[in-house]
DNA sequence: GAGCCTTTGAAGAAG
DNA sequence: CTTCTTCAAAGGCTC
């Protein structure tokens, strides 16, 4: 494999990746030191990532997964290669195959982005979106004006070829991985795009492309309001009056970096001479940067109405644009991380098998599902993962999650529920192995303290570490042979205590009661479960079995006393969604 | 109608 | 550096 120049700067490289080499370095290490070493939750997750990265190129590329070169190089080379392979092949095989097929790939123009080294692009780079919504001709417009400011601001050409793009998210009705996005290594690549260079040129040919439409994630969904709105396909590329669209305004941001999504003058000029002039929306008082965007919520007209009537004096007047400006500040939704992609995926599915419809229990099952899911099947969500954070940043480059904190949008901080005294995370609780042992006595920390990673919680008094709700019933519902499990800090844990079994499935009065085809073993009834999370939901269960709510952790002796339903038939979801006829017995028991 | 529930993961804030 | 918190999606539920 050619391997570049790694240089630095990389700064699309996700954490996650950037971890996956490292941790896979220190993998190699403890191979190395001790054969037995298990590789934790995220050094597990981390590598799924460049896992994912070698398998787009070479499925088979074992040799790659064993010594994956260092990040940038990886997926630079790797980029390269995805985005050479989809100019040949035009048909979008990113993913070879399914589970993704049928979805047409579009392009969106060459970003530039301060993040990007030389903030620059090649002009030869592209990025390949499978479509989703549907498209709709429209006129393109008044990119012209914009243009000429965009183009004054970045150095970089930009190359929007087309005038499609989808605009409605149909949430349930398709696949909701589609976003089948390769993002050059030029992306990557040092060095202004020589300027002489035609937009869209196929690198190999010479020939220009037929016009790509610029597409984002579909996750990103338009607020109901929002969608109304919008009068142009280009939605979230072309400014709309009324629409939401990305100000990389004085206010918006607090780094207001340039834009992010260039149209060149091709570009313009194609879309104006495509379309009539009337469809051309008119230029909108934002930022020439300003991109619609499906994950641009506005905030309500009522919000800003509120803030119409300013007071006559300047400061104030300053202060009321600012506020205002603020509020109309649109939402940029963070990108979806892996599960989020799965879960959209499967929600749909999980509610058909098991007419659910609560979503609680719906997340209830995806995390389990997610769990026992294979390393290849977590690393393409991870992949993809990657990519929406990828695009999202490209972009939304002076987007930060911060943005989306507290009153950024307008909307109430969410709580969480206040934890109970004797939770996990009450103040008074000993949380830590570090800190409950000390260091002179490391050999009683679980796990991933001594790996320094997050301590699986401690649950006080019992001297052990107590898998977080989330991964605790997965603990006997996942195949042990489950690399997510294996990686996952709760197969540190400690046997645990009924006094320290976690409660995360706690139950109501289990309105679910009839999905559950067998009685669960008096046995394997927790004794206290549930009893501490009034409002938890009831738990989940699929008449086929796939979906279970196995012991939050039993105790050891109702797991002994599990009269053999091995453990193995327990474990694997995947085995007993597929060959299983009937579920596996809940174990919590109804707070009845 | 706002917020909770529930999941995992990413990112930022705080200590 | 570690830990905690928030937010992404989803829809039923509670207050």
């Amino acid at each position: 494999m050619p391997q570049l120049n790694g240089g630095g700067g990389d700064d699309l490289g996700a954490n996650d990746e950037l971890i996956s080499f490292k941790d896979e370095g220190e993998q190699e290490e403890k191979i190395s030191e001790n054969s037995s070493a298990e590789r934790d939750l995220a050094d597990v997750k981390s590598s799924l990532v460049n896992e994912s990265e070698t398998n787009q190129n070479s499925s088979s590329d074992s040799e790659a997964e064993r010594r994956p070169p260092p990040r940038s190089e990886t997926f630079r080379d790797k980029s390269r290669e995805s985005l050479e392979e989809a100019a040949k092949r035009q048909d979008g095989g990113l993913f070879k195959g399914p589970p993704y097929p049928g979805y047409p790939f579009i392009m969106i123009p060459d970003l530039s982005s301060p993040y990007l080294p030389n903030g620059s692009l090649s002009p030869t780079a592209r990025t390949y979106l499978q479509m989703k919504w549907p498209l709709l001709d429209v006129q393109a417009g008044s990119l012209q004006s914009r243009q000429a400011l965009k183009d004054a601001r970045s150095p970089s050409p930009a190359h929007i070829v087309s005038n499609k793009v989808p605009v409605v998210q149909h949430p349930h009705h398709v696949h909701p991985l589609t976003p089948l996005i390769t993002y050059s290594n030029e992306h990557f690549t040092p060095g202004n795009p020589p300027p002489h260079l035609p937009a869209d040129v196929d690198p190999k040919t010479g020939i220009p492309r037929p016009p790509h439409p610029p597409d984002i994630s579909p996750y990103y969904p338009l607020s109901p309001g929002t969608v109304g709105q919008i009068p142009h396909p280009l939605g979230w590329l072309v400014p709309q009056q009324g629409q939401p669209v990305y100000p990389i305004t004085t206010g918006g941001f607090r780094h207001p970096y340039p834009t992010a999504l260039t149209v060149n003058a091709s570009m313009s000029s194609f879309l104006s001479s495509r379309f009539p002039p009337h469809m051309v929306p008119p230029h909108h008082s934002l930022h020439t940067t300003g991109i619609p965007h499906p994950a641009i919520v506005t905030p309500t007209v009522k919000q800003e109405s509120s803030q119409s009537d300013v007071g006559s004096l300047h400061s104030s007047k300053h202060q009321d644009s600012k506020k205002e400006e603020e509020k109309k500040k649109p939402h940029i939704k963070k990108p979806l991380n892996a599960f989020m992609l799965y879960m959209k995926e499967m929600r749909a599915k999980v509610v058909a098998e098991c007419t659910l419809k609560e979503s609680a229990a719906i997340n209830q099952i995806l995390g389990r599902r997610w769990h026992a899911l294979s390393r290849e099947e977590q690393a393409k969500y991870y992949e993809l993962a990657r990519k929406e954070r990828q695009l999202h940043m490209q972009l939304y480059p002076g987007w930060s999650a911060r943005d989306n904190y507290v009153g950024s949008y307008g909307k109430k901080k969410k709580r969480k529920r206040d934890k109970q005294p004797g939770e996990t995370n009450d103040a008074n609780t000993p949380k830590k192995c570090r800190a409950l042992f000390g260091l002179d006595r490391q050999s009683l920390w679980c796990k991933p303290c001594r790996r320094k990673k997050k301590c699986v919680r401690y649950i006080q008094g019992e001297g052990s570490c107590v898998s977080p709700p989330s991964s605790d019933g997965s603990l006997l519902d996942s195949p042990p042979s489950s690399p997510a499990m294996l990686a996952s800090p709760s197969r540190d844990s400690k046997p645990q205590t009924e006094q320290t079994q976690p409660l995360s499935l706690s139950l109501k009065p289990d309105p679910l009661a009839h999905l559950v085809m067998m009685p669960p073993p008096s046995s394997l009834v927790l004794t206290e479960s549930a009893a501490s999370k009034p409002g938890a939901l009831p738990p989940a269960s699929c008449p086929n079995g796939a979906l279970d709510h196995p012991p939050a952790a039993l105790p050891p002796a109702a797991a002994a006393s599990l009269a053999q339903p091995s453990t193995s038939s327990l474990h694997s979801h995947s085995s007993l969604a597929g060959t299983q006829p009937q579920p596996l017995s809940l174990v919590t028991k109804s707070l009845e």
